[in-house]
Parts: C-alpha cells; structure tokens; sequence
DNA sequence: TGTGTAAGTAAGTGACTACTTGCATTTCTT
DNA sequence: AAGAAATGCAAGTAGTCACTTACTTACACA
C-alpha cells in the first residue's frame, strides 16, 4: 500500500474517532505505521491532511441510483433507500463528527454535503417522473416528500444506535417500512406496472 | 447572577461552539467572567463541570404535549411539531456537537437522548389513540409512523442550515407540511371530530 | 472585633500539541 | 551501479492544556 494513500486512509479512521482536534498527528502516523514527519513532509500541514482525506473519502463514494422511467417504485425505492442508509450507517461515525465540526470548519461543508444533495435531487426526479405518469394520485410536493424519507433514513442511520427503542424493528426493514409510507402518503399503488418498448429502450441509453 | 450559574451557562455556550476538546477552562471562564481557578474549586475538573452544564440544561428543556384524546389532529400535531422542531434549531449547535463527542463520551447519551425519547413517546401515544378512535384507516406501525414524522423535522433542524434547497419552503411552514404528509399516509381526514363528554373529563383528569 | 467562606492573583508543573532541523538510511529510477 | 527522491531517527521549539500551590482580598455573620 502506497504511504499516501495509507495516511489518508487513518487521518479518516482517527478523524472518525476523534474529531479534528483529537486527531493529533501523532495518532494518525501511529494508525498509518509511518512516521510523523511523513505527514508534514506529504502533505504540509494537519490541517491540509485532514482536508486531503475528506476529498479522497468523498470521491471514492458510490450512490446507487434510481431509473428514469419508474416501473415498480416500492421495489425500485426500498432497494435505493436501503443502499442510501448502509451507506449512512457504514460512515455513520465521520458524519456525526463532521456535522459537529462544521460550524468551526465550515470549509468541510461542500464535502460533506454532497452525497446527501445528490440522493435528494435523485429521488426528487424519480418523484417527478412516478407523478408524470399519473400514479401520484394526492396533492404533492416532491420536496416535501423526499425530506420526509430521506430524513427518516438519516436519523435512523445517526439515532438507532443511541436509542433503539425510537425505531422500527428489525433495523434490516426499516428502509422499506419508511418507504411504504412514503408511498402510502403519495396515493402510489402496489404492483409494477411494465414499461414500454419505447420507455425501456431510452432507459437502457440513459443508464450508460 | 450567581457565579455557579454564570460558569453553568458559559460552559454550555462554549461547548455548543467548540465541542468538549474545545472548551478550555480558560475560554469558560471568561465567557463567564469568572476566574479560571473558581471553575476548579466549584466543580473539580473541566470533565465535571461539562456534565453538571449537559444535566443543568436537559433539565430546563420544556417540550409541548399532546393532548390524551386527539380532537383536530392536523392542528394538533403541528402545533406539537413546530414546538419541537423549534426546540431542535434553538439548540442546533450543542446537539451537533453532542452526536459528535457520544462516541468518545458515552455518559453524554443519557443526557442527550431524552428530549427526543420523550417525543416518540408522546408521539406513538397519540397515534395510537388516534387509532383507537378508528381514525386511522390504514395499516398502520405507530413507530415507524413516528420514526418518520421525527426523522423529518430532526434532519429539517440539523441540515436545513448546511443545504436549504433539500427542504421545503419557507421553513416556518415545513413541521406543518410533514405533519400532513404523515397524516395522508395514515389516512387520517382532516377536520376535527369533537370529543365526548366522558372523554373530555379524562382528559382534564389526566393532564391535571 | 474576630472568624469562616468564597473569590481573586501569581506563579508554576508536567504533559501534550503542531511543526522544524539536521543527518542517516532506504527505495526507486535510470 | 549511481544519483535522486522518499523516508526514518533524534532532538528540539514554542505554544497550549488541565490543574495545583501559596498567598491575598472581600464580605457575611456572630
């Protein structure tokens, strides 16, 4: 393993655990088996470092992603709400300590916000396209109803741990009970509905 | 001002802006005005004094309370959670900086968690009455239901700051907004449904 | 007037912090 | 094999941190 690649590997681990301020060079040179003045010599300053792993973290983020043309949306939603929350559950750690940052470091920010910007404007637009197909029957506002979701996920992801008993059980369908009732909400009825040829065709160009 | 709890109150301040590594007892004790050396004759250590300051303030935390017999349950559940979520933003910063340190200080976890412990209570409780009175039509999980209406406003409080074009506009109308979407989703009509007699004076009984 | 208590002042302790310098050693490239 | 770049080691700098000690001041109450 590259040296570069292993220091920013730990500045996130000890950053995970410890905060900007707890993660002292030393820790990080520790947990990457280097030597301090490796850090210095890579990367200048801890505060560079610290910066440096937040990119590289954030990069290497994958997001599933939802189809343009919705066919079964409990089906199609469960399984993008599960993989958003695994993905909020697995970092749940450095986002609980970056949120508690950002008012001291507000730079952070444009990092940490971007995976959740993007799974809001992705599951607005597929709200928008489930409603151009007619089958939203209520009154609807996409934004509304994507932070509902989106925020029952994040606090389950954040909150579960502390407090178990504020929250469906088992945690493993809790993504899909969310969605339901999101869908429940939107007047959205069970059941796939086929895609056209047509529809399917632009689909597959559109998800290259 | 008593000078126990001018240190109560600048700890909590300062704590809410730089988090516990950031607190030192020097900027406490300025913020109170006080001398450095009083912090550690009145509470010991700076590890006491952050403690006493968390118990101090979840103890002077008012949160709304539901009625026991639902009547108008939109106004009713709006009301409740624009109180709460008025709560969760007035106190965004030392809730942000507590999810932070919880990893690092457990001890805060009992402090922290039981505004919103309370709330999911109070909030399932009414749900299920609602549910008693047979207004609720839907298959219906008072937890989940819950889950989702807190999830919304908690991540509202939180996030809304960092990336306003995730959430709902103008703000002050958001609680209300996610308390409908929840109600649909429930089945709930809307309207108020007067409560029997026999009913009111329970209810008088139980809030007394 | 004397006494106890809470507060302030001044100085300092030992541990830790980010970061630097000088020099020896390893590793990679050519 | 030769030179260059990366890395390690030892030592040190200037600053901050929580916390202590020894002594003084202000005030309440008897």
């Amino acid at each position: 393993m590259n040296h570069r690649d292993a220091i920013l590997a730990a500045a996130a681990g000890v950053f995970a655990q410890h905060g900007f301020r707890g993660s002292t060079t030393r820790r990080i040179a520790d947990a990457a088996g280097v030597n301090e003045i490796t850090i210095f010599r890579q990367f200048g300053s801890k505060e560079a470092l610290i910066r440096a792993a937040m990119q590289h973290l954030t990069q290497s983020a994958g997001l599933a992603t939802l189809p343009d043309i919705p066919s079964d949306p409990e089906r199609e939603l469960t399984v993008w709400s599960e993989s958003f929350m695994q993905h909020l559950r697995l970092h749940s750690s450095i986002i609980r300590k970056t949120m508690g940052e950002i008012e001291e470091r507000p730079e952070m920010g444009e990092c940490a916000t971007e995976v959740p910007r993007r799974a809001s404007n992705d599951l607005c637009h597929y709200l928008v396209a489930l409603k151009r197909q007619g089958r939203i029957t209520e009154k609807f506002e996409a934004k509304t109803a994507a932070a509902m979701l989106l925020g029952a996920i994040f606090s389950d992801a954040m909150g579960r741990e502390m407090m178990p008993e504020n929250f469906p059980q088992p945690k493993e369908k809790a993504a899909h009970m969310y969605t339901r009732v999101l869908l429940r909400a939107l007047g959205v009825e069970n059941g796939s509905r086929k895609a056209t040829n047509k529809q399917t065709k632009r689909s597959k160009q559109l998800s290259n």
